[in-house]
DNA sequence: AAACAGGCCTAAA
DNA sequence: TTTAGGCCTGTT
């Protein structure tokens, strides 16, 4: 077991229940057991201190990048502070981070949850990786890892029958040969403006405005990335009226400004 | 029973 | 450029 210290505002419920990923679950403790990079972490956070123990030979510096520690969300929230809205929903949610995910999980992920609620997602991403994803080991537990693009690229949709994933089976397909074979190529997308990268993503069958800027945000930490769904179209109408634009508007964080809007909407609208 | 759920695609104005 | 209908599946 390992430890570091954290800000004092950093939230792993908040961070991980705020709608950005699909693998890590609340243990009875209130700490969190997930699967990350191809390794499975159990953190438990006290008195500003977060101990980890993983199943492999990540620890610390993996960790603390993909929970991205060393940046300084006081300042973003007063940042996006733009009205007492959002100074609100800021508030609310300042525990949040915007975790660094591994750009194919993101793009695979938020391709399966285009249409569906979280509970679903998350049991058809349970059954891909525990179909086609390798078996590892925490505290005599055991997990899966996320299964490569190169994997699921050989696969067929008889294959992804069991998933009960309907019509994105074919999407999944198509996004992970066309990463395989390096059509498409998610580290470059680094190297582009949001703008860019977000376009290239859109040329794949069953990625458009949504899933793309999702994709952006989770897994290339694209900040300024603006994904807008359902709960987040009410929200925004409601509070700014219909041509406010976000991304004008937010700037460089507007997708961390995003993540605050929904994580109050989502919070707020399940406990009515 | 019928509508809806963290969209996207295609066809048609 | 915007809009309507259909799509797999599970839940209410």
């Amino acid at each position: 077991m390992e430890i570091i210290k954290v800000p004092k505002n950093f939230s792993l419920e908040q961070t991980f229940e705020c709608g950005q990923c699909f693998r890590w679950r609340m243990n009875e403790d209130k700490s969190y057991t997930g699967i990350a990079g191809g390794t499975a972490f159990r953190l438990e956070l006290s008195d500003g201190e977060l101990k980890i123990t993983s199943s492999g030979d990540k620890n610390i510096d993996y960790i603390a990048d993909y929970l991205d520690l060393d940046r300084d969300y006081d300042e973003i929230c007063q940042k996006v502070s733009i009205d007492d809205y959002m100074k609100t929903v800021s508030a609310f949610g300042n525990g949040i981070r915007i975790l660094n995910q591994e750009p194919w999980e993101a793009l695979c992920s938020f391709i399966i949850s285009q249409c569906n609620n979280i509970p679903r997602i998350k049991g058809i991403i349970s059954k891909l990786c525990g179909l086609y994803g390798d078996k590892i080991a925490l505290d005599g537990e055991e997990f899966y890892t996320f299964p490569t693009a190169d994997r699921i690229a050989e696969l067929t949709e008889d294959d992804l029958a069991p998933l009960r994933s309907g019509y994105r089976a074919p999407y999944i397909l198509n996004a992970a040969r066309d990463v395989a074979s390096g059509i498409l190529d998610l580290e470059k997308l680094r190297l582009m403006d949001t703008k860019t990268a977000k376009a290239e993503l859109k040329k794949l069958n069953g990625v458009g405005e949504k899933v793309a800027s999702c994709m952006l945000l989770f897994g290339l930490h694209k900040l300024d990335a603006f994904p807008v769904d359902v709960w987040m179209k009410r929200a925004v109408e409601k509070s700014f009226g219909k041509g406010f634009d976000p991304e004008k508007a937010f700037g460089e964080y507007a997708g961390v400004a995003q993540q605050y809007i929904f994580y109050h909407a989502y919070v707020t609208k399940l406990s009515e």
